[in-house]
DNA sequence: TCCCCGATTAACT
DNA sequence: GTTAATCGGGGAG
């Protein structure tokens, strides 16, 4: 068994924390007993003075974890269906965090693709709503205690290859989309879109409006 | 209380 | 590559 990452390890910006926790491994153990781990190879960072940060405008009774102690798990459910892993980064009243997007599962395969339909091993844990989902997490485990808790933790992993790691723009956002805050293992073959590529120009961003 | 929109995904063509 | 599905949360009324 790897080393738990320490308290201190989540205590800095999340613009350095994101690109820190890639070659890391996030494990869960479920109620059922099951125990599942992945390496995490693509995350962004939220800053406190990010217009697409939930916390832009202050707290509310959903993003309240954001603003409290690094190394807590903040989960918010995307579209009203995909709930979105968070790690909570920075000093306790600095609302920054990390989101988890894609990563290469390596063990306890049976039970995450026992949730997720048996796609593919690779496509597992591609894209944070199916990362949850494979890792049976939902808004229950929002504020978990990476650092202490029993249900979820993150466990100190190979570190990646001298310049593996790609910063790009984050996806799917409507503003903000000129900051490349997106981290990525260039190699791996889980990532929710291919590292550093052009996700979303700004003509489709503004189309988006017109949905 | 109501309404609009989204840090997405799966199923299409 | 494109698009519909789907509902929780924030902000307005």
């Amino acid at each position: 068994m790897g080393r738990r990452l320490p308290r201190g390890f989540y205590r800095r910006p999340s613009l350095q924390l994101a690109p820190a926790l890639l070659g890391h491994e996030l494990v869960r153990a479920s109620d059922d007993g099951s125990i599942v781990r992945a390496r995490i190879v693509e995350t962004e960072a939220y800053e406190p003075d990010d217009p697409a940060s939930h916390a832009f405008r202050g707290p509310t009774p959903r993003n309240g974890v954001m603003f409290g102690p690094a190394g807590h798990l903040y989960v918010y459910v995307a579209y009203g269906v995909h709930p979105c892993m968070n790690v909570v980064a920075d000093a306790e009243g600095i609302a920054s965090a990390v989101l988890l997007r894609a990563a290469e599962p390596i063990a306890g395969l049976e039970a995450m693709a026992a949730r997720r339909g048996s796609p593919p091993d690779r496509d597992l844990c591609r894209g944070p709503g199916r990362w949850s989902r494979a890792f049976d997490v939902d808004r229950v485990l929002d504020g978990a205690d990476l650092v202490s808790g029993d249900r979820v933790w993150i466990e100190r992993g190979s570190p990646p290859e001298r310049g593996a790691i790609v910063a790009g723009p984050r996806i799917g956002l409507a503003v903000a989309t000129e900051r490349p805050w997106r981290f990525c293992l260039a190699g791996s073959r889980s990532l929710s879109r291919p590292a550093g590529g052009v996700s979303r120009p700004p003509a489709s961003a503004a189309s988006r409006r017109s949905r």
